[in-house]
DNA sequence: TTGTACGCGTTATCAT
DNA sequence: ATGATAACGCGTACAA
């Protein structure tokens, strides 16, 4: 059985009243009554209970962060730096996987409240609905705690969205393409998330503003799994094989913008001279072929960043900004020539 | 202020006590007052307080999961798995990311096991140092609590591990090549972790076993970030620049593969007719470069399954095996033609 | 500066 | 089948 507080209070001769102000780093303890309890505490190794401890206390510095997939190249970044930063304030965090259902994820948040969390982290626009309704456990939870959102956007108290303009930034980067004189461009995605369909938005209005015609009929969405570049590629050829042709793709995500690039190094397509190619999120990814692929940098680690100091705020008692806006950043690499 | 059992108590008109039963699902309850219970339940949507719960149960089903870098791309679907399995079975996961520095690691153990979590999860072979004094800080926190390793082996009582036969996968994948006539095979690694040896280990003992002479020369520690795919282009540049040739590679992490192939498309090397290429984890990498590489798929869905499985089997108070092994397979693809 | 005693919200052990 | 009550280990007024 593990050590109590009592019986480190019996072997230093004192009150478990004076561990206690050892433990928190109380004042009101003269150097040498601490000294004579330090020494207990290191000798046996004593640690407090954190269950007795976190029922006085209300809270135990722990953040709950939900993500639908931890394995996906973005949300794992994501859910790595948030985990870091908060460590680094002293936080821990529970993380829960909760897949692309809706319903779970409602299951999911409160059964991470009932821990008693002192704040919930959605990693991924994928928690934001278009409905009032299926954005009602959000509103729910955020009456027990505040409610972080990364990469999406929602207006309601304690809620706070830290985000990457995706809809600007897209539009600059369908742009420079539209100025590079090219305008019969694929737009790929694979989400219809809150930022999903700002990217969506931002291509269509960069399209729109320079009059292209019939533009949407080269915008397809990708059901299957992102990761399974392979499947991408089928894909991407039976589109052109539909008799679609296309000089330019931009897509919501590296992996799908990959699968065109082996598309195109299957039909000996030349990149960038025949087809040019940008990717969303700057994932290695963009390494990883030949040329390296041109993507937008959302900054994530900056988005992170600022998620945890507006929590840590929030936490504090301060008023702290609802949203967050970063601007992404086109990185130009060999899938294009602007 | 939150609900408590006794106010749910006085609104069913019965003692906490049967509160308590209903919430547990003993069979002691009449059905009438059962309904009853769970009506008020229902109604004000009440939640047991986690902390006053772990106090009584010493326990909470939580499990801690340590990984040095959730956004590795073997780490993050490994920690994936995990927390999908352990959700399955009702257990939840907390995540820390430790970073690859073996001190840090202890005082994470430490600071995850006060949090009283039912069992530990090190994901990833980096946790297993080479020596006795690397490896205290385990046998300490076995003390405590079961814990489990995922990719690497450990001796100890409350110690089990789950791994591929890193080794003998190893030697196979290097023998396929050498019986493809190519023995002047370049091996590169990342990682000098207990998987790391073992992969080295297996290489070595196939260039041995076929008699190939002064096959070390051709043996490179990359110390870089893996995730750079340029870096890892350059580092092999830089190898072949020193005179070193060499119509085969081996690598100990599907990246580093990448970086070989972008080498090798660099200088118009063609593959895999005047280079073959084996990665290791058969990880979405694989993929995304032409032709697609092949790759040794250590089984870690199995790995993490069964982990858990044990895991579950050791807190119930089974006798489950202390090491599980699995056995890799090497996954041909168009960077090799044995 | 230090100690006493109570409260936190459960579960578990007795009675009834 | 149900109720009363004692732990559980800690923080913290309040008292000394």
């Amino acid at each position: 059985m593990a050590l109590t507080i009592y019986d480190i209070s019996k072997k230093a001769g004192v009150s478990i009243a004076t561990v206690s102000r050892v433990l928190n780093g109380s004042d009101n303890v003269r150097p040498s009554t601490r000294k004579k309890v330090m020494d207990v505490i290191e000798k046996y190794d004593y640690t407090p209970n954190a269950f007795a401890r976190g029922m006085g206390l209300h809270s135990i510095h722990t953040i709950g962060i939900l993500c639908a997939d931890s394995s996906d190249l973005f949300l794992a970044k994501a859910v790595y730096y948030l985990e870091q930063e908060l460590q680094a304030n002293g936080y821990e965090s529970i993380l829960c996987c909760t897949g692309y259902n809706l319903d779970a994820k409602k299951n999911y948040v409160n059964l991470i409240l009932s821990k008693k969390v002192d704040g919930l982290i959605l990693v991924g626009s994928n928690f934001i609905g278009t409905t009032e309704e299926e954005n009602q456990y959000i509103k729910d939870g955020s009456k027990q705690v505040p409610i972080m959102l990364l990469n999406a956007s929602f207006d309601y108290p304690n809620v706070y969205s830290i985000t990457c303009d995706d809809s600007s930034t897209m539009f600059a980067a369908t742009s420079a393409m539209l100025n590079a004189g090219i305008s019969d461009i694929l737009y790929l995605y694979d989400s219809r998330s809150y930022s999903g369909r700002k990217k969506l938005g931002g291509f269509m209005a960069a399209m729109e503003s320079y009059h292209i015609a019939d533009f949407e009929k080269l915008i397809y969405f990708y059901e299957g799994n992102n990761q399974d570049l392979s499947e991408v590629e089928n894909f991407v050829e039976k589109i052109a094989k539909s008799g679609k042709t296309f000089h330019g793709v931009i897509t919501s995500d590296d992996s799908l913008a990959i699968g065109c690039i082996k598309y195109a190094q299957k039909h000996n397509i030349r990149i960038p001279d025949e087809l040019s190619v940008i990717g969303y999120n700057d994932s290695m990814l963009t390494g990883c072929c030949t040329p390296e692929l041109t993507s937008i940098d959302n900054k994530l680690e900056t988005q992170t960043h600022q998620l945890v100091q507006t929590l840590l705020g929030v936490l504090s008692g301060n008023e702290m900004p609802k949203k967050s806006i970063f601007s992404g950043k086109l990185i130009e690499r060999g899938t294009t020539r602007f």
